[in-house]
DNA sequence: TGTTTATCTGAACATGCGTTCATTTCAAAG
DNA sequence: CTTTGAAATGAACGCATGTTCAGATAAACA
C-alpha cells in the first residue's frame, strides 16, 4: 500500500523535519532511529530516505537552518541607535527568538557533537557571526564609555549564556509572562555591563 | 588469559568511571557503547559487568558522584560574612570547581535525558539544594538591601548560567589566566545584582 | 482510457548493541 | 605445593540499527 490520497511529498517533507526536530530534541540524535521519526511522520523508515540522504544531513539541516533564520531574524529586528538601545534590542530579540524555539535551540546547542566534521565547521561560522553580533556592540560601547568590560569576548560569553539559559526554566503560562522576563534580564544585563 | 599480572579489582574499577566519563563527555552516552568503555580501559566488554549493574547506572554513578563532590565542597568552602562576601565565594569556587571537571560537568547537563525517571529526580533534587545555596544567598542580600533582584529565582537562574558558561569556552593556558577570569565574573556578577 | 511517474512499502543486508555466563587464568592463602 | 576464588575472557543471546531496493500503488497526464 502506498500514497492513500493526494500527492504527499510538500506535506511529508516538512513532517519529516519537525519530526526529526522534536524527537532529536526530546530524547537527543544518537538516541533516536529513523523508525522511529518514520513512524511520527506514519510513514515506513525507507520513505525518508526520499527527503533526507542520511541521518546526518537530517541533524545538519536542523541546525543550519536555525542558526540562518537567527542571523536573517537579526538582521530583520528594529535595532534602535547607540549602543545602549542596540543591547537592549539584541537581549530582547534573543530572549524572545530563542523562547520561540526551544527544540530548535535545544538540539543546536546539545547535538555539536554528532555533527561530522565539516559539518561542524558550517555550524560554528554561523554561531561566531552571531557571537560577533554581540560583541559589536559590546565594542562599540566601551569605546563611546557607555559600557565597562575589560574584556568584550568574555562579556560577550558571559551574556549569551546567561540569556540561553532562560529557555532552561521558562515555561509558556507561568509565573512570569515573557515581557517581565526580558525586563529582568535587559536590567541585569545592562547592570552587568555598565559603567 | 585472565589477569596477567597483580590483582587489578581496585585498578579496574575507578579505571572504568573515568572511562565512561571522558568518554560520555565526548560522544555523548547514547553513542557510547560498553565495548568502546571496555577498550579504553584495556579489556573485555563482559568485565564491565563486575563494576557496574548497567550502563544506565555507569551514567548515574558519575552524576551523583558529580553533585555530592559540588555540594560537600561548597559547604568545605570559606565563604566569609555577608551577602556581598558569600557572592563572590560562590561565583568564585563555582567557576574553580567547574573548571577543573570539565567532562562531569558537560556530563551532568547534557545528560540528563538519558536518566531513567527515578534517577533523573534524584539528580534534580541535588541540583536544586545546589541551587538554593545561590537563592538564599540572594534573598538574605535582597533583604539586607545589598542587592537589587526583582525575582531571586530569575537572578540565581542568570547568575548560574553565565557562569557555568565558562566551561564552553575557557581553555587552560589561554589568554587569560584563571584568577583573570574569576575576577571578570565576579565584577559583572556583582554589578548585575547591584542595588 | 492508458501510461507515466512520484511516492511509499516491506523485506533484506551487514553490523553493532547491552547483557549473560561457562570457562580460564593466576596471585595469594593455607 | 596445593587449593581457592577473584578477575577477566570470549562466545553467544536476541534485538535494533542505518540504509538499500525491487516492487506496489495511485495520482496526474496524454
Amino acid at each position: 500500500m502506498a500514497r492513500k490520497t493526494g500527492s504527499h511529498s510538500q506535506i511529508t517533507g516538512p513532517k519529516v523535519q519537525q519530526a526529526a526536530s522534536k524527537l532529536f530534541a526530546r530524547h537527543g540524535f544518537a538516541a533516536v532511529s529513523m523508525r522511529q521519526i518514520a513512524s511520527e511522520v506514519g510513514v515506513q523508515a525507507g520513505a525518508l530516505y526520499l527527503y533526507t540522504p542520511d541521518k546526518q544531513s537530517l541533524l545538519f539541516d536542523l541546525m543550519q537552518g536555525h542558526m540562518q533564520d537567527l542571523l536573517t531574524a537579526w538582521e530583520a529586528q528594529e535595532k534602535g541607535i547607540g549602543p545602549l538601545a542596540q543591547l537592549e534590542a539584541f537581549v530582547r530579540f534573543h530572549i524572545g527568538f530563542h523562547l520561540d524555539r526551544p527544540d530548535a535551540v535545544f538540539i543546536a546547542y546539545m547535538e555539536l557533537r554528532n555533527l561530522s566534521e565539516e559539518n561542524f565547521a558550517v555550524i560554528e561560522e554561523l554561531r561566531k557571526r552571531y557571537e560577533d553580533v554581540l560583541e559589536g556592540i559590546l565594542r562599540e560601547g566601551q569605546q563611546a564609555g557607555v559600557f565597562a568590560v575589560p574584556d568584550t569576548k568574555l562579556a560577550m560569553m558571559a551574556l549569551i549564556a546567561m540569556l540561553t539559559g532562560v529557555n532552561t526554566w521558562y515555561r509558556e503560562g507561568g509565573r512570569l509572562s515573557r515581557d517581565k522576563v526580558e525586563e529582568i534580564y535587559w536590567d541585569m544585563a545592562r547592570k552587568a555591563v555598565a559603567g
